[in-house]
DNA sequence: GTTCTCACG
DNA sequence: ACGTACGTGAGAACA
């Protein structure tokens, strides 16, 4: 019979081992690091080894026969951690998932099963590998057909190993326990002996048995030390020694089978694990789809065509005949051109200005996947191909993508219609496409100059700044480091902290703000920190991308990325451009009209969160309050304080303007505490004062939540729906999460709603009547415009009427208009 | 790649 | 007893 090596792992003890040493968790704040250590170590482990036999052994439960000979037994081991006990599961799924199998026996520890299925794999002439980090297990090792593997050091322990460092060999190890003890599971060993004397008695006597049989050769200390814990001595050395079990599984049914892969990629999906995903085997992928050179010739045009573009061809794909076609793009136009049917598309946003002219791409399935599901973190082909259709393909040949775009279309048509988010779809997304194409591929022009006689001027003051706190701090230092910072700050001028992050105390600007009265270091760190952050994340930033396109600046608008369904912006981000501060108006003077006299025009909805919260709560003084057009901030500082209106001072307003903003963020009365810098019992009696006066919001609130817990999502005014799939969760945090974006993501959500409704409608506007101002940018509730001149008054009255007139609510909707020769010098009327 | 900090709504 | 307002993107440091 040919010999063959067994592995044996000690889950339990490679379980923790991973919990403790990788902190993962997915982006909703799940734990996984335990199950991505298990995964790492057992796949090196069979790709090193390529073992034929493995098996993970775990413990079933606290209670052993340990526990029945001695009651203390591991007591103190403090109890699974939380993040750890949900992950026991996963893990398990796992490594079934991996073809290896579980053994485990009732009543005893992964330790004990582990030597029963030693034993009998020895016993039949094998050899075998345990993987632990247990010192328990080394007594296995005194047959020297068993070895350890130490995973951290990725190397195998022999017995020669262990008598090397122990200078007694491996049956003794439990001699040795019984007599030193171990903490970690509470063995009491010998009372003032530890490992040394411990290691001292076994190399001279060999089993503790000895020793009590030798006790006139001991020195007096150490003979009446062992005299009197001889019993516990004992008691240990049981405690230690590995026990055999009968198992219903033997040796041989440890065969590893083969790999579940899609079972295995679904998991890893779930929990994020990217760079796992890509080490995975692909699936054997037979598309069968064929592809031909001919322009198509379809008849059925009912039937809608799906394509890809590469460069300078387009992929066509259409379920009436079964194949793909491969066009050059001249062969590509003139199709579409003659064509009439649908167009399917993936990310049409970056592709369809090479079809301009031929109409326009009625269905993005990028689009559709992020209404069905907006809190997905990748839209890329292959993980929509795989999460609606079930096929695991790591990269899909271009040629072959009109065909999985065909598919996943048609399955989204469905979805989009049973989850009424149909119009939605066809009458704000898709024509939105187009919106923020043009948006994109306009761009907004920059003023270099201006740029760049800022840049000098900021860079000015930076560097007086830096000075000032090289001198006050007395010697210079990384002042971007946060680390360095803080060491300069609390150690070296010995400053209190206030505030602490995960990794030691915390310089951010809060901190610093509070620290300033006192110490005039923590004013020009601040102000360093302004200049620094104007100058590297914007000015030069935006210098070098305008210099690279001839003074036009072309950012992206995302349509798949927030949660919420607001649009985000990025490279670079025209949606955090400073407002506020020394030289923000300065910086947003370098936005300017693309033509002479032209003018820069914004059109800012007035407290449009608010007015959607009165419109979705339908509360009866929030409502009031806005059809008298009040103040909204002062009239909740009334309701708060029981003043008459005009007696509410400032300080009061400003309390009640952040409660405000608060019940928008779903807020807690912690939160709040430290919005306002009050206790947060104070904070609680405002918030109880807050709903016993808006009444309405409060049963709203507590409506929505009620109605994310039924249904497992919230909805906007359009129906655009966000999941909530923590709702329910065990996890009190990870609840309370979600309970803060149920009440949030409606009132967020019909605000890019109605937004979105007024781009579109602006942009047909200015497209039928034909004029040359252009919509640029899009702030969540503003929206910024390159004013053609001689069309001021009707772009004007133009943005007021679609903006007001996006979406009717049960309030009026109100847009406050400036315009000026630059962003940065806008003007009300 | 993660962490900290900070810009915007 | 914990960690807390909601939604983004970006630069720099540090491992």
């Amino acid at each position: 019979m040919l010999k063959k090596t067994v592995y044996l792992v000690d889950g339990t003890s490679l379980c923790y081992r991973s919990f403790f040493a990788i902190k993962l968790s997915t982006s909703q704040g799940v734990a996984t690091g335990a199950v991505y250590g298990v995964y790492q170590t057992l796949k090196k482990i069979i790709s090193a080894y390529q073992p034929q036999y493995l098996g993970v052994c775990f413990d079933v439960s606290r209670k052993t026969f340990r526990q029945e000979k001695y009651r203390e037994y591991k007591i103190n081991r403090p109890p699974l951690p939380d993040g750890l006990k949900t992950q026991i599961p996963m893990v398990r799924k796992l490594i079934g998932y991996m073809g290896i199998k579980i053994v485990e026996k009732e009543g005893f520890e992964a330790d004990d099963v582990i030597a029963t299925l030693s034993t009998q794999a020895v016993e039949s002439g094998n050899k075998v590998v345990i993987v632990s980090s247990d010192k328990d297990l080394c007594q296995l090792m005194e047959n020297d057909k068993v070895a350890v593997y130490n995973y951290n050091k990725d190397m195998l322990f022999t017995k020669q190993d262990f008598k090397k460092e122990y200078g007694f060999s491996p049956a003794k190890i439990i001699d040795f326990l019984a007599l030193a003890g171990d903490s970690a599971d509470n063995i009491p060993g010998a009372r003032g002996i530890g490992k040394v004397g411990a290691t001292k008695l076994v190399q001279e006597f060999g089993e503790v048995e000895n020793i009590f049989n030798n006790l006139d050769k001991l020195p007096s200390r150490l003979r009446s030390i062992m005299e009197e814990s001889k019993e516990i001595v004992l008691l240990s050395k049981e405690l230690v020694r590995l026990s055999v079990c009968s198992l219903n599984t033997g040796w041989q049914e440890l065969e590893i089978g083969q790999p579940d892969s899609e079972s295995i990629y679904d998991m890893f999906s779930r929990l994020e694990f990217k760079n796992l995903l890509k080490g995975l085997p692909q699936a054997p992928s037979n598309f069968d789809v064929p592809l031909k050179q001919d322009i198509p010739e379809y008849k059925k045009t009912e039937n809608p065509v799906s394509f890809f573009l590469k460069e300078d061809k387009a992929f066509v794909y259409s379920d009436e005949k079964e194949c793909v076609y491969s066009l050059s793009l001249p062969q590509a136009q003139e199709f579409f051109r003659s064509y009439p049917a649908k167009k399917v598309a993936y990310g049409a946003k970056n592709q369809f200005m090479i079809f301009a002219g031929t109409g326009s791409v009625w269905f993005d399935v990028k689009i559709a996947a992020y209404l069905i599901d907006s809190g997905l973190n990748d839209y890329s082909l292959e993980s929509l191909i795989f999460s609606f259709l079930g096929e695991r393909i790591l990269e899909v040949p271009d040629e072959i993508k009109p065909y999985f775009i065909n598919r996943l279309y048609v399955k989204f048509l469905e979805l989009l219609k049973s989850e009424n988010l149909d119009k939605l779809f066809f009458d704000v997304e898709m024509p939105l496409v187009y919106v923020l194409e043009k948006m994109q591929s306009d761009g907004v022009k920059i003023d270099l100059k201006v740029m760049k006689k800022l840049l000098i001027e900021v860079g000015k003051e930076t560097d007086v700044c830096r000075r000032r706190v090289f001198e006050l701090a007395g010697k210079e230092f990384n002042l971007n480091s946060p680390k360095q910072l803080r060491s300069i700050l609390f150690e070296d001028l010995k400053i209190k902290p206030v505030k602490k992050t995960k990794t030691g105390f915390s310089t951010s600007e809060e901190v610093l703000e509070k620290l300033a009265s006192k110490y005039p270091i923590a004013g020009f760190i601040l102000e360093y920190r302004y200049l620094n952050k104007l100058k590297t994340t914007y000015i030069i930033p935006l210098i070098e991308d305008v210099e690279k396109n001839n003074g036009i600046l072309h950012a992206q608008f995302n349509q798949a990325v927030a949660q919420t369904g607001r649009l985000s912006s990025s490279s670079p981000n025209l949606q955090s451009i400073p407002a506020k501060g020394k030289f923000s108006q300065g910086l947003r003077q370098a936005f300017i009209p693309s033509c002479k006299d032209g003018y820069i025009l914004s059109g800012d909805y007035s407290q449009i969160e608010l007015r959607i919260l009165a419109h979705l709560s339908g509360d009866r003084q929030l409502i009031e309050a806005f059809s008298k057009d009040l103040d909204i901030h002062r009239f909740t500082a009334k309701l708060l304080f029981s003043t008459p209106l005009e007696e509410v001072t400032e300080a009061q307003r400003n309390i009640a303007k952040r409660v405000n903003f608060g019940i928008i963020y779903g807020m807690s009365s912690y939160g709040l505490s430290r919005e306002l810098g009050v206790s947060p019992a104070e904070a609680q009696s405002f918030i109880d004062d807050y709903f016993r006066r808006y009444e309405g919001i409060k049963q709203y609130i507590d409506n929505i939540c009620q109605q994310a817990e039924s249904s497992g999502f919230v909805t906007t005014i359009l129906g655009r729906r966000k999941k909530l799939a923590d709702i329910k969760s065990p996890n009190l945090q990870l609840r309370e999460f979600s309970r803060r974006q149920a009440v949030n993501a409606p009132i967020q959500g019909s605000c890019a709603d109605l937004i979105k409704v007024a781009m579109v409608d602006i942009q047909r506007r200015l497209w039928k009547d034909n004029l040359k101002t252009k919509l640029i940018i899009q702030i969540h509730d503003e929206l910024i415009f390159d004013v053609f001149g001689p069309e001021l008054e009707t772009i004007k009255e133009m943005a007021i009427e679609c903006m007001e007139k996006a979406i009717k609510l049960s309030v009026p909707v109100k847009v406050n208009i400036k315009y000026g020769p630059s962003w940065g010098q806008l003007q009300k009327n």
